[in-house]
DNA sequence: ATTACTGCAAAGGATTTGCATGTGA
DNA sequence: TCACATGCAAATCCTTTGCAGTAAT
């Protein structure tokens, strides 16, 4: 991690930004999550270390970071919910009885977004779909 | 559509709801749409034939029709966006530039879905996906 | 020394809820 | 008739913003 800390500290600095106490605690608090980490989530991480921080200051350096693609977001089920950006593309498999959270290789939608591209000229966003549906334990009980 | 009516009116007498003239109303503003029509779209459509008719009401009535399954409600860059339930699964593709929407057929996807069904016992919800993108004008205008 | 960033509190917008009234079956 | 549904307004929840003070470079 502490190479891709340097990494994002020079980035942040060669772009004429600056690198807090906070910000540094913020994207911790991403880091740890399991991949789909939520504003209260964060916010709780944040504050069980530093109970001053704000939760503008965590509003504003989450979209700070996702326009600095550091971090990725998403909307699950009417949730905002945040992750680390990787290189590698990937998405995500949500079961909506239980929230257990899934990923999915990029692989399986190569096909699909080259067909989107080649019979509809559209561009796909395919860095980070999310479908939901439900895993193998919630299908036994019936919904 | 008038035999459809009767059959989603003969089901909710059938439950013990009532057919009131704003759902009727209501569920009007949703057919009318596209197929993405926000919340403000529909709340307009029914101000225009009835301005005493509350914001309140539009949402009850939205929630109630999605749980009776008459309507499917997706999220679309954070913005609630409803459609009259149709048998024929298909899903949507959304322009973040403009706009733009489009359709896409359910047999698109038929693989994958079979695929995290034999992989992962995963049944995905199949019945409305979202896929934002960049349509072919939103593509030569860099973002 | 700049000026980006933060904390606080207030504002803003969207959605929900309590309650008295109205209305469909 | 009587429970369901509505309208109104207040309440609630989530997020953004203005501003004065703080801190990174």
């Amino acid at each position: 991690m502490s190479h891709y800390l340097t990494d994002y500290e020079t980035m942040l600095h060669q772009r004429g930004f600056r690198v807090t106490h906070q910000r540094r605690m913020i994207l911790d608090a991403v880091c740890e999550g399991d991949g789909h980490t939520t504003f209260d989530a964060i916010y709780a991480r944040v504050q069980a270390r530093c109970p001053t921080v704000s939760q503008a200051t965590v509003y504003r350096a989450l979209h700070f970071f996702v326009k600095m693609h550091l971090v990725v977001s998403a909307d699950i089920n009417g949730e905002q919910v945040y992750e680390i950006a990787t290189s590698r593309h990937h998405h995500h498999l949500i079961c909506r009885g239980c929230g257990w959270v899934g990923n999915l290789d990029d692989a399986h939608l190569r096909d699909l977004s080259a067909h989107l591209l080649r019979e509809h000229g559209f561009r796909a966003d395919v860095d980070h779909l999310v479908i939901t549906g439900l895993c193998p334990e919630c299908q036994a009980t019936t919904e």
